[in-house]
RNA sequence: UCCGGGGUAGCUCAAUCGGCAGAGCAGCGGACUGUUAAUCCGUUGGUUGGGAGUUCAAGUCUCCCCCCCGGAGCCA
């Protein structure tokens, strides 16, 4: 016989018929009266399963009652509607087969709660609790979400190379990638002799796609990566990871007003479309992990973002009576508490910063007309902080080349880069966001590490 | 990396001034029951993160180390 997802079900209008479902039991309560009650999840949804198992079955005392949480079984039975409270229909089992006992002496999960610390140690089993099983469900929703939204806007999926020699950035630390014998090394003039090494040179893990995706916008012109990035900072807060997904639109032909306006789409789409299809996880987390969060989601979905100049927010946080550890000058970055005192509360909602300091921004943005800014944004988000950072590119040869050379890059790794603006440059813009953090606004998680199955971070790399 | 808070039973936590290491849940045994975080009775379970020191006596005080969490920096 078939089987079907608990979640096609739940939903189905198959009151009489016989189904057949698997998945890992919850809970098991018995009635001596001779029957148990299963509690059976398959991960397909939320809900799960409540199935009656006479105690007639041939095997109700051999297997039946060894099931404990965490026990792989199939169950075949009538599919009815419930006289109980808890759910609208459950199965009467005709047959129950199980596969995998789980010793409860030594299986980990309980019907009680776990901390999430603690389930970060059993990273391969907390996909079997409702919040990461939830967690998985909105993540894989907010990845649908952004294929498609980028489709249906004519961007092409680019897959840019996650082993480069090359610093986008040119600030960072990078993971190096090498086949040399660490415990011997070989040595030209006291220096390490990378013309040994598999690629002939130093290389390293990715930190971003955006320099090869600008190559493809100024072909293809519409084009968007959506893969995984590697910073080898030593950085120990609850938004970093060492190994992270990030989506890199870029866009020809288009300025930071466009930028700003697909981002600001991007993310209003993507809240949007899990408040339409994952209402019951979203439910979850609203009334056990952030009981803001649908309002805050719904709101920000239907919201219009905010969007001021680096100098005005500047000004906004003079003018603000808060005393801030940092002290706000025209010229510096923008810390932490600014940018959460900005998007939290002078303004209460999304905010779009642009045009920035050259001199705190990266090389490729391009300079604007008054000498010091660059057509820099940030996304702000309250809650996260900045959850979007991109630019307009600078286009002009002889400005990026300039620039180059002021921030003191390397200016021979950058020939092909520098190649683009020889040959038919044109205008274009576009920016990177961070899907874990995504992840983590979307579920109101509070730790990045639990918005993603296998967190990477300073002395983790389990599983 | 810096600052702060932590590490005690399988899990969540308590332990007063340094004085016999405890509870709830889970597990196990039993009772009861269309149950649903079931309930009731009983019961098993400890290298108090690791090492050194002070003391008659250390979970508790001192030092070193490891790990975790929060904040900051860096950033997405």
């Amino acid at each position: 016989m078939k089987r079907t997802l608990i979640k096609h079900v739940l939903v189905s209008d198959r009151i009489g018929e016989e189904v057949k479902i698997a998945g890992w039991v919850r809970t098991r309560r018995d009635s001596k009266g001779g029957f148990s009650f299963l509690e059976i999840n398959d991960g397909s949804s939320f809900s799960g399963l409540q199935v009656v198992v006479p105690g007639e079955l041939d095997n109700y005392q051999s297997d039946v009652l060894r099931v404990t949480i965490g026990s792989a079984v199939a169950v075949v039975g009538e599919l009815v509607e419930s006289p109980g409270a808890g759910q609208a229909v459950e199965v009467h089992a005709t047959s129950v087969f199980v596969y995998g006992y789980a010793d409860p002496d030594e299986y980990p999960l309980q019907k009680k709660r776990i901390g999430f610390e603690k389930l970060r140690e059993i990273a391969h089993l907390r996909p079997r609790t409702n919040t990461f099983g939830a967690v998985a469900r909105v993540r894989n929703a907010l990845a649908y979400a952004t294929h498609k939204f980028y489709q249906e806007r004519d961007f092409l999926y680019l897959h840019t190379p996650m082993i480069t020699a090359s610093d986008a950035e040119g600030a960072g630390e990078m993971f190096q990638v090498t086949t040399l014998d660490m415990g011997a090394l070989p040595r030209a003039d006291g220096e390490i002799d990378y013309t040994q090494d598999f690629f002939g040179k130093p290389t390293f893990l990715t930190v971003s796609g955006q320099l090869e995706a600008e190559t493809y916008a100024l072909a293809l012109d519409r084009v968007y990566t959506f893969g995984p990035t590697f910073r080898a900072e030593n950085s120990n807060t609850r938004r970093h990871l060492a190994e992270f997904w990030m989506i890199e639109p870029e866009m020809a032909f288009a300025d930071l007003d466009d930028n700003s306006d697909l981002a600001e789409a991007y993310i209003r789409f993507l809240f949007q479309y899990i408040l339409d299809n994952c209402v019951e996880d979203l439910a979850f987390f609203n009334k056990w992990v952030d009981e803001g969060l649908l309002e805050r989601l719904e709101s920000i979905a239907g919201s219009d973002f905010e969007r001021i100049s680096y100098t005005e927010a500047v000004q906004a946080l003079q003018k603000a009576d808060v005393g801030f550890e940092y002290p706000v000058d025209w010229g510096t970055d923008l810390q932490s508490e600014h940018e959460r005192y900005l998007t939290e509360v002078a303004y209460g909602k999304p905010l779009i910063v642009t045009d920035y300091p050259a001199d705190i921004k990266a090389f490729y943005m391009r300079h604007n007309d008054d000498g010091k800014t660059v057509a820099a944004m940030d996304v702000l988000v309250p809650g996260v902080g900045e959850i979007v950072g991109g630019s307009q590119r600078e286009e002009r040869h002889d400005v990026l080349l300039e620039s180059i050379r002021a921030k003191g890059l390397p200016e021979e790794h950058y020939w092909w880069y520098l190649d683009l603006r020889r040959f038919g440059t044109a205008p274009h813009a576009g920016f990177g966001l961070g899907f874990g953090r995504v992840v983590q606004f979307a579920t109101g998680m509070h730790n990045i590490r639990d918005a993603i199955p296998f967190p990477r971070t300073p002395n983790s790399a389990e599983f």
